[in-house]
DNA sequence: TTGTAAGCGTTATCAG
DNA sequence: CTGATAACGCTTACAA
């Protein structure tokens, strides 16, 4: 037979045995612990070296059941249906840790979760009692996912990035100024027939606002906005790499590319190297996103950065104040350009 | 004065409330809710109903304060001091994508939060019940944080991802296995004086047992093994075009090179590359871990990938099976070859 | 400044 | 098969 392992559980110490310990009641203890300005400084001496002596936690579930508020907020990554976690596009794991840093230093826990399609879409976070709001991150194109969280009801708080819809809590990066930047960036630095890869109707809403900020720019100059259209349903490399053989078949004229994602610009970049296109002599390239890949491709990618952790901060403090019942207004995170080799210097 | 919005809580429907509706007592409501075979099954369907009715949701706080299990896993990533959350080698994001996934897969909660530094090293869920054990992924650099984790204690469940100790519950790529599958696959397409760059004696353990590999492939060839060492302290890109630059300058002849990392390894390229090395012809170059970033390199890195899926089941399968008492499950991760352009066809 | 006592909303035991 | 009822360990009025 074999031996009954010895029980693995912790040994419980409540706040009753803390109370015996320092010789005062039950609810001191929770005073004194809690940081309650009643409880006199001998008193909590008194109480913390119990505490630490006897090593006690409090047991948070006890807690949250009586307070009613958990201290935690749950953040929902959405990945596009079917695909594997660890594939989700780097900008919104880098988001993810931005979130949890967030977070963290407002003392909020952050319970994570992967969803992808109707089976495992789940936002009942805080009739459960699991976390007081809800971040949502992820790609507009799973409109599935967003169907289901625009279901969710009146008393349910949270934010979101990457919503379809305007009518959402969003909190997004400032794509118009960001792709104005891109776009003049390569104007001042001499390239005339700049293309953007993207669409205007996909529901990325970013995608349209970036396509704006290009052709505002070009207009700006005196130019004319060309947009390349991809296609739909395709991973965002093979988008690009397939925008720009379209438009090298088109036969029109270009010498810049502003891709409205970094993986859209990098399929691109790609695409026109095997042509035999020499980057950036003959044609640049900026992308959108600061992913870690722009730096290593060939050459690397001019792209157009957010300013991760004030997007994370956004996140949180928009939820936050949306938990406290204060009204929620759209937000902006600010973006910078990151010059790289795929422009000329 | 601003009219106060209204409350913005939840209106709380509980198990009596289901009761009520149902016509039944409120420990019946959960025995149903909760699959007890005990209840009739026209007993379940009206509670069933009732509940839907009423979009009762089980208070999860309750519930765990009552069963003593919280249902939860923490999942604690450890950063190098300092680092931004954002700039998390992409190898343990795909790892988190895994383990939540695995976790969720499981019926696990998954509360992850970012570590650093001692002023927020923390570890005590168990204790404040806020989770049953817990998944430490980092890299072994951060000693500080596994002297912390090394510290906890008997009673607590955990395994890890990165440790710099054998002692510790570990979970790992099988490195041996795929350095070797590596160090071949050059040795086949013709390169001979293969070169590691690496460490025997980083704390990351990985490295050592990636290093064997490519040894013990080395010498079952017939060859000679040699090792140019990585300075510490430089992010591993530099630190991988460091190395290149040293070899080069030490007139040593190689025609291959095995990074033991895939940032190691792009560093490496680069560095060649710059030099006017062409590869794959003049010089192969293999990485390990799969990040995404080589697939973007010029020319795309041929790297040792493990399986990721795997490794958070794993990681995942041990924890539960340490909080069950139970013996653990294997603990190495299979490994895969991902020939790309930076080795001869 | 401290103690007493009433819940928070479940699950689990024990009768019936 | 179902109903009372006792915890679970804390926070927070209310009293002293």
């Amino acid at each position: 037979m074999p031996e009954k392992r010895p029980e693995n559980r912790i040994v419980r110490v409540t706040s009753f045995d803390v109370a015996e310990a320092a010789g005062v009641s039950q609810s001191t203890v929770s005073r004194a612990l809690a940081g309650d300005t009643s409880i006199s400084e001998p008193t909590r001496k008194r109480v913390t070296e119990a505490a630490l002596r006897l090593n006690y936690q409090v047991d948070e579930n006890a807690a949250r059941l009586r307070r009613g508020r958990t201290g935690t907020l749950a953040l929902v990554m959405i990945c596009r249906h079917g695909q594997d976690r660890k594939d989700l596009n780097p900008f919104y794991f880098a988001l993810l840790g931005s979130t949890c840093a967030a977070a963290a230093a407002r003392g909020y826990e952050v319970l994570v979760a992967f969803q992808d399609s109707p089976a495992n879409f789940w936002g009942r976070y805080q009739e459960r009692r699991k976390a007081d709001g809800m971040i949502v991150i992820g790609t507009s194109e799973n409109t599935e996912a967003w169907d289901y969280f625009g279901t969710l009801g009146e008393g349910t708080n949270w934010v979101c990035w990457g919503a379809p819809s305007d009518d959402f809590p969003w909190v997004r990066s400032d794509n118009h100024a960001g792709a104005m930047l891109a776009t003049r960036h390569m104007l001042v630095h001499g390239y005339r027939n700049i293309v953007c890869l993207g669409s205007e109707t996909s529901p990325q809403r970013q995608f349209k606002e970036r396509y704006d900020g290009y052709a505002d720019a070009m207009r700006d100059a005196g130019l004319e906005p060309f947009l390349q259209r991809i296609e739909r349903g395709q991973p965002r490399e093979e988008q690009g790499r397939l925008a720009a053989a379209a438009l090298v078949e088109s036969g029109r004229p270009f010498d810049g590319i502003f891709g409205v994602s970094d993986e859209i610009a990098l399929g691109a970049l790609k695409e026109l190297a095997s042509r035999g296109y020499r980057i950036p002599e003959d044609v640049g390239v900026v992308g959108f996103d600061g992913v870690r890949a722009g730096a290593w491709s060939a050459p690397p990618l001019t792209t157009v950065e957010s300013d991760f952790e004030v997007a994370g901060s956004l996140l949180v403090d928009r939820l936050i104040a949306t938990i406290g019942g204060e009204a929620p207004s759209p937000r902006r995170v600010p973006v910078r350009l990151v010059v790289r080799g795929s422009t000329r210097p």
